[in-house]
DNA sequence: TGATATTTATACCATTTCGCATTAAATTGA
DNA sequence: TCAATTTAATGCGAAATGGTATAAATATCA
């Protein structure tokens, strides 16, 4: 039931606004909010800056709209893997690999994550970022409490694991694995941790 | 055996250099690096810019020294901490209540770690800060994994922990929660994730 | 075909930013 | 007292930044 998109009125757009704001992502990934300009933005996106505002907003809506769209993408990619997974502790280890490889394997390098890595640099003096990181993070916890919830109630879940104090120690290995990945460490390094998280937080 | 210090030669300083790279030190731990503008930092200290850069270098330099007098007070409290404290959980439990305080009382509010939260955005494209920031990072590591290895020694570690493997849950813990003091996270939130780490990554 | 609507491109503007040149001030040594 | 040395203060100037005005281009609708 996809609606033929019954073409607006004026002159279309030259350039698909979901590749641009891949490469607007991209873009405030690797430099941070503070260290990409607006110049930037438009010559990553290959939008003259006028039609980047008239598309996306301005420096801090774009960059609102990155944190979110990244929020949305990890959530869902982080649930699929935890549902997918019927044993705990092969889930949890399966997020953490998938983390580590989104971490390390930028288009340019290692880079982290966008949420954890830029946006709390910004996040004093910005209540509005704030609140999105503080979302975000929340998000994550939930997502991850969940799924001990579901193994306590499939019977699977060591005794004395309280969910929603496991949890955040799971999400705090991906925080972990995203600033340890943007300051160069090792791979080895980042997946012995994942793993060795995996093994203990499960049980 | 102090040195006189022996008054050199010209006009004396009017500031305390100490003091001004104290205040220094908080503008970029509030505002980040790319946020904080030299004007910004002649406010914080007090000083005029010729004087600021005559004192301490350019911006990347302040910065940079901050990163370090920062690590290095760090390591000396967490070391101090770890060393103090007989019991292996009960010692890592201090060092994670300690950073939550930290990171939660900043002279403005919560503010998480300079380290963490801050020099992360920079250090894709500053291979500086990233050198720098993968120092830091491991040398905490480092430290913790020293303890575990104390424990060991003692013969107090229990059974199945290699002190390499899970030293960096420990310090994973301390990174996620600079990262959700500064997201604006309970502090309930914050101690219980501390709580938690302490018992569950010593057994 | 012409009015309307929307996007694109060029160029501009006010502001901020960084860094330094220059000059004034304060202190020591001879 | 006077030269030498170092710091402090004022203010300049080139460059970059964020944002927008204006006009040309490209489409739909009547």
């Amino acid at each position: 039931m996809l609606t033929p998109a019954a073409r607006p009125r004026g002159r279309p757009r030259s350039f698909d606004a979901d590749a641009a704001m891949a490469q607007l992502i991209d873009a405030f990934w690797q430099g941070g909010y503070g260290a990409t300009s607006v110049d930037d933005l438009a010559r990553a996106s290959g939008l003259a800056r006028p039609s980047l505002y008239a598309a996306f907003g301005d420096k801090h809506a774009i960059y609102l709209s990155a944190l979110d769209r990244v929020g949305q993408g990890m959530a869902a990619q982080v649930g699929a893997l935890l549902d997918a997974e019927p044993d705990l502790s092969t889930a949890l280890r399966a997020v953490l690999r998938a983390a580590t490889d989104v971490y390390l394997e930028g288009p340019i390098g290692p880079r982290g994550c966008l949420i954890v890595c830029t946006a709390t640099a910004e996040s004093v003096e910005d209540p509005v970022i704030r609140a999105k990181l503080a979302e975000v993070l929340g998000a994550m916890d939930a997502l991850v409490a969940a799924r001990f919830e579901r193994a306590r109630v499939e019977g699977k879940l060591a005794l004395g694991i309280d969910p929603a104090r496991r949890a955040p120690l799971v999400a705090a290995t991906i925080h972990s694995l995203a600033v340890r990945a943007r300051a160069g460490m090792d791979r080895a390094l980042l997946q012995t941790m994942a793993d060795e998280a995996a093994a203990v937080l499960a049980r």
